[in-house]
DNA sequence: TGTTAGCACTCATCAAGGGAGAGTGCTAAC
DNA sequence: GTTAGCACTCTCCCTTGATGAGTGCTAACA
C-alpha cells in the first residue's frame, strides 16, 4: 500500500487535530474540522489503511486515532509546513541576545530559561565542552601562613585559582623556583599525559620541594582531570511539563523528574547524532523514561566549532513546526552572540 | 475547660497515629491500639473535648480526628518525647562531615542532600552571608596581550580571579607598581567606603596608569558590592514532597514547585525569628503556599557567629521528634566543621 | 459522678449496572 | 471508487446500593 495525497490530507489533519486537543479523533470530526471533501465513511477507510501502515493508532476499540511515533516521523520528514518564527519570538530573542553579559554561565542560564518561555517545554542546554584541559602556566601568590594561593591559567585560558597548603619555611624565592619549573616543563601537557619521567625530572630538580610538589599535583590533578567531562547541562522550565495532559498521572511526574535529577542521563538525549538539528520522537530516545516525549535540539558553535547543544523536550503530542523553528534560531543567535562576544569562561 | 493527663495522652496517641499512618484515627482504633485501660466511649467523650479546644478536628461528619496546627503546635510544646538521634543517623552525619571538603558551597550542598535524605523530606540550606566584602589584597597577573589577571584577595579569604584590559605597552613594574598602591591605600575598605579623596591619592601617585585604574576600579566595584547579598540558597530532595501522601494532587504539587523555583521567597522561610532551633507549624508560615507544611530551622555559625541556616520542610503530619533531632545535630555538625575546617568561601 | 454499652445516624469508598456518545467495520447501494 | 446505513464496541459518567468506620446521644451501671 501507498501514501497518496489524500492519505497525507488525512494523516496531516490528524497529527495538526491531536497536537492542539490531545484528544484522539474521529472520522466524523475530521470530515467536519477539515474540508477534505469526502465523507466520513471514506476517510474511515483511508484511516484503516493509515492504521495498517503503522502512522495513526487507537487507544482502544472504538475511540479515534491518534499519531503514532511513526506518524509524527512522517509528519516532521514530509507533511509539515516548515513555520517561520513570528516576528514577536523573534525580537524577544534578539533583544534578549543583545544584553551584554561577561560569564558564558549567565548566557547558557539565560538561554534555557528563554527557551522553555518561548516554548512553554522544557528546555535543557548543554554548557560547552572544554575540550582537554591543558596545562597552561602556573604562579603562586602569598595567602596565609602555611598556605599559597596556586593560580592555574591553563591553555584554553582558563583561569582559576585553589588554595594549597606549604610548609612555612618555604621562601617566595623557592615557591617561584618550582612554579619556573612546573611551567617549563608542563605547558600543554594533560595531567593524563604526564609521563613518569617528566615527574622525574620534576622531582630532581625540585628536591628539596617534595611535599610542596606532591600537593601542587594533587591539586592539579584533581583540575586538569576533573573538567574534562564537566560539562554542565542547565534545565528551565520543568514545571511547564506539569501543565501537558499527559503528565496528569503522579507517577509518571515523578520518573520523570527523577531523571531530570540526574544529569548524566539527560547529556545522552542531548548528544547529537549529528551537527545541527535533530528532532528525536518518542521510542527514537535511548532513555525508556522518555518514550513518550520528543527531543528537539540543535548544536551552537564558536568560530564554526561545535561546542555544545541545546534543546528542547515535551511530551510527542507537540507543536514541531514552531518548536522547530525557535530552537533553529535560537542556536543561530547562541551562535552568533559567543562568537561576536567571546564571554569567559570556555 | 482544662487539658489533664487523659486528654494529653490521647492528643499524643491522636498526632503520633497520624503521623505515621496519614489516616483519620477513631475512638475505637484509638482504644485498641493504645492502651490507655477505658473504652472507646470514653475516648470519644475526650475527643470532643479535645475538638472543643481546638486540638483536633474532623476532615468530614464521621471520619475520625486529626490534629490540628494548634494540636502540632501542643504536641511539639509539650507531648512530645525529645528523641535523641539514631545512632545509625549519628554515624553517617560524622562520617560525611569528616570528609575533607575544600570549597563552602560544596560543604553546603553536601549537607543539603544528607538532610534530605535522612529525613526523607525536602532540606533547604542559607548559604553563609559574608557580611560586607572588603578589599584585601591584590596582584596582577601576565595573562595576553593587552590582558592581565587580576587576582583579588578579600579580607575574609575569598580570592577571585578577573580578567582587565589594558595598554599594551605597560611593563610588569608598572602593573606591580600600581598593585602596591592599591594594597597600601585600600586594605579593609569596601567599596561604599572608598572616598573620594582616596581615590584622588591614588590617582595622583599613578597619573600616568589612569586607564588601568579605572578599569582596575570599575571590575572592584562590581565585585565587592554585588557580594553583600549574595546568599544563596540550597534546596534538596524535592522530589521527596511527591511520596507524601498530603502532595498526590498535582495542582498542589505545581504550586509547591513554584515556590522552590523563587528563592527569594524561600529565604522568608528560612530567615530565622530567633538564633537556633525554629519549629514553624502549617498556617504559622509565612507564605500561604506552605500553610499545610512545617519547617524546622535552625542557625548555624563560625567562631560564635550566626551566619547562615540550616532547615527541613515537610507536611504538617511529619515525625517532628526525629526530625528536630537530626535537624539539630546537623547544625552543631556543620558548626563544627566550618569553625574547624575553615573551607574557603566566605 | 464518671464510665460504659447500645443504637441510630452520617459519610466516604467501592463495585456494579445502565444509558449516552463517539467511533468503528462491514455490507450493500450508488 | 464513494457513500449511506447499521450493528457493534468501548469509554465516560451517573446512579445505586452495600460496606465500614466513626460519631453523638441516651440510658444503664459502679
Amino acid at each position: 500500500m501507498q501514501m497518496d495525497e489524500r492519505k497525507r490530507k488525512i494523516l496531516r489533519a490528524i497529527v495538526m487535530d491531536y497536537i492542539a486537543t490531545a484528544e484522539p479523533i474521529g472520522s466524523r470530526t475530521i470530515a467536519r474540522k477539515f474540508d477534505l471533501g469526502v465523507s466520513p465513511a471514506t476517510i474511515r477507510n483511508e484511516m484503516a489503511d493509515l492504521e495498517d501502515l503503522g502512522f495513526i493508532e487507537q487507544p482502544y476499540t472504538s475511540a479515534g486515532r491518534i499519531p503514532s511515533d511513526a506518524g509524527y516521523r512522517y509528519f516532521v520528514d514530509c507533511l509539515m509546513d516548515p513555520q517561520a518564527l513570528s516576528e514577536e519570538d523573534k525580537e524577544t530573542i534578539e533583544r534578549e541576545s543583545t544584553k551584554r553579559i561577561h560569564e558564558i554561565q549567565e548566557v547558557i542560564s539565560h538561554t534555557s530559561k528563554l527557551l522553555s518561555e518561548l516554548t512553554n517545554l522544557t528546555s535543557l542546554v548543554l554548557g560547552p565542552h572544554k575540550g582537554k584541559s591543558t596545562f597552561g602556566k602556573m604562579h603562586f601568590l602569598p595567602y596565609q601562613p602555611g598556605q599559597v594561593i596556586m593560580v592555574l591559567v591553563k591553555e584554553n585560558g582558563v583561569v582559576e585559582n585553589h588554595i594549597i597548603d606549604i610548609a612555612e619555611n618555604l621562601t617566595a624565592e623557592e615557591l617561584q623556583h618550582v612554579a619556573g619549573v612546573f611551567n617549563q616543563k608542563m605547558r600543554g601537557f594533560s595531567l593524563g599525559q604526564v609521563k613518569r619521567s617528566l615527574l622525574h625530572e620534576i622531582y630532581s630538580e625540585l628536591s628539596r620541594q617534595r611535599q610542596l610538589i606532591d600537593s601542587t599535583m594533587d591539586r592539579l590533578r584533581a583540575v586538569l582531570d576533573d573538567d574534562e567531562e564537566e560539562e554542565r547541562i542547565y534545565l528551565g522550565g520543568t514545571l511547564n511539563m506539569l501543565n501537558q495532559p499527559e503528565f496528569r498521572d503522579l507517577g509518571k511526574v515523578k520518573t520523570l523528574f527523577k531523571v531530570f535529577e540526574e544529569n548524566e542521563s539527560l547529556k545522552k538525549l542531548l548528544h547529537p547524532h549529528q551537527e545541527g538539528l535533530n528532532v528525536t520522537i518518542g521510542g527514537e530516545n535511548i532513555l525508556k523514561e522518555f518514550w513518550d516525549c520528543s527531543v528537539i535540539s540543535s548544536t551552537y558553535k564558536v568560530n564554526g566549532l561545535t561546542i555544545g547543544a541545546v534543546g528542547v523536550i515535551g511530551p510527542t503530542r507537540m507543536d514541531y513546526a514552531n518548536v522547530i523553528a525557535i530552537v533553529d534560531f535560537m542556536t543561530r543567535s547562541l551562535t552568533e552572540v559567543l562568537t561576536r562576544g567571546r564571554p569567559r569562561g570556555y
